[in-house]
DNA sequence: CGACTTATCTTGACTCGTTCAAAATAAGCA
DNA sequence: TGCTTATTTTGAACGAGTCAAGATAAGTCG
């Protein structure tokens, strides 16, 4: 799905050119789960250092409305990547470090995609971040 | 809660100074649901002209710490604010104009708190965030 | 009640993730 | 191969929020 060949199925269908900065982006999304916009560009860097920050925060606003990544951004954090995406899943921060692990959906399928009283708003996502310390955190807080 | 006599109780047992800015500022979030920092310091403004903002952001900051009130920053939207804590609700975004509106627990008591596999994260709370359309503007997007 | 201590506030500069705009470049079509 | 125009590069700008130093006033104690 964001193998070479998936990456330009996805871009022309939508009318987009298939461009080196696109295909780096992209590549380093999947390459770096939960990765932040410093670290993507880093990692794009190292493969082509001429691509501009710009044209990273273009790519991954394109992927993002195009639906192949998904933009994942606590309160208090800054925005992060992941290319998993449409399988409903959540995540879990660590409030001490700011860590991110992907978590399941606890009830199934959807889960608390109905609210009990919607105020007429046609709902379409539900988002649930759990927060939490992390294993790591938990050890550092005993030995305080 | 939130009456003149409750933030004193609230801001003493913390060992907290109870101060002009402080009291202006919880009695804007107050009367002002959801309100937005700037909204807040407007608010406090009409009151209290010489409140800096400075003072408005650290006494948020304070009181959220404090659980006296919550934050809230949806994805691509600065800072809200709300008195109502500890009842465990969650919020509806509007994707096309922000708004934002109360919605209880679909499940009832604390919903969604365990994850299937938390990763070793002691969890503590989650975050419920429903994106989808208000009604004004479902109905402006009908009349395009 | 008046002086003192220090938490809190004011002021104003500053940070930093992100966005804007114009000129340069290169993807894809003919 | 050349052309058109979507993308990129470049570099400045934005804005919510934070930092730091000196001024102020809340609470305390004699």
């Amino acid at each position: 799905m964001t193998s070479q060949d998936g990456i330009e199925q996805v871009l022309k269908a939508a009318s987009m050119r298939v461009t080196q900065p696109r295909v780096a982006v992209l590549a380093a999304v999947a390459a770096n789960p939960h990765g932040d916009t410093e670290t993507i560009i880093s990692a794009v860097h190292r493969e082509h250092p001429a691509v501009s920050h710009q044209a990273v925060y273009d790519s991954l606003k394109l992927f993002t409305s195009l639906g192949v990544i998904r933009q994942i951004q606590p309160q208090g954090h800054i925005a992060r990547y992941e290319t998993r995406v449409g399988d409903n899943h959540h995540h879990v921060v660590c409030r001490r470090c700011g860590k991110l692990a992907d978590v399941d959906c606890a009830v199934g399928g959807a889960p608390c995609l109905h609210a009990s009283d919607d105020h007429g708003f046609k709902i379409d996502e539900a988002e649930v971040i759990y927060w939490g310390t992390c294993p790591e955190c938990q050890a550092e807080l005993i030995n305080e």
